[in-house]
DNA sequence: TATTAATTACTAGCAAGCTAATTATGTTCA
DNA sequence: TGAACATAATTAGCTTGCTAGTAATTAATA
């Protein structure tokens, strides 16, 4: 039947998918001043400790200038500190608060139910090959910007 | 070797596959004062004519408001027209300008580019499967939240 | 050592996405 | 008809994400 083939539509399943995902989320935890990019970072910092801003970006994947922006919003909820690293004068190194930290452990949970909800019914091998093609993507997109500079 | 199972990861390759295809869109595009969302909406407008807004907005499954920003700059840069609708003084139907029109005609290649550069190497049963993943995702997410409503 | 490079975090400015609330207009129905 | 309800677009306010450019500091090198 008059389908469009899944090339066509996959990258629009794409972006309907991640935004779908991310309002879920948002939705679900917005009460305690938490967001999906909020929960990942306190993740982040609760698995390794004392990273600078650039080193979190990484981690992340995003710029350092979203970056900084992500953690005012984190500090002024009182989930993160900055303090200084000793040695270099420039960087900071992000540190949980206690209440960060707590809220941290509680975050292990509310991805598990997020991943519960959004993934029941999928098998492990279509999983595996839609992982596959994302990490494709993301990997063509890196090459193809490069080229092009 | 010790990696994470694919159902631990994929959300976050989701995200992170979605903001790598954005902004190698953007970067290839920006000149012409064109984005992805700009572009999806040309791509619409040129198949469907004389959509109100409301009608768009669910073609391109955003919300309204985020529509009437999208729509603002399409409008600033002369790709679109606010037209009266007759019989419903509420309603705004959106027409393509003739630049608009000439640009819609160039994005499909545009389009065509990008599936290439992102999709090569990938099978079409892989796609296949993560098309079903996707769409399970956003199947679920649309009635957890109804659930939660 | 002094100058140049690179690096770190930041600001500014733009666009996309959301929800909640508002205004204007249509519809329904008592 | 009038009152209540529904709908279309908007505004306001928030977060995320990007690029480009800046100030301060550190590293490298001539």
């Amino acid at each position: 039947m008059s389908e469009a083939s899944f090339r066509d539509v996959i990258l629009d399943e794409l972006s309907r998918a991640s935004r779908k995902m991310r309002a879920l989320f948002d939705a679900r935890v917005k009460e305690r001043g938490l967001t999906l990019s909020r929960a990942r970072t306190l993740l982040v910092l609760s698995k390794i400790p004392d990273l600078t801003q650039r080193e979190l970006a990484e981690e992340l994947d995003i710029e350092t200038p979203t970056l900084v922006r992500l953690l005012d919003g984190m500090e002024k909820h009182g989930f993160i500190e900055r303090l200084s690293v000793e040695g270099d004068r420039r960087a900071k190194r992000i540190a949980l608060t206690p209440y960060g930290e707590q809220v941290a452990g509680e975050i292990a949970s509310l991805a598990k139910e997020l991943r519960r909800d959004l993934l029941t019914g999928v098998s492990e091998k279509d999983m595996a090959a839609a992982v596959r093609v994302l990490r494709t993507i993301t990997a063509s997109a890196l090459t193809s910007c490069r080229e092009s500079v």
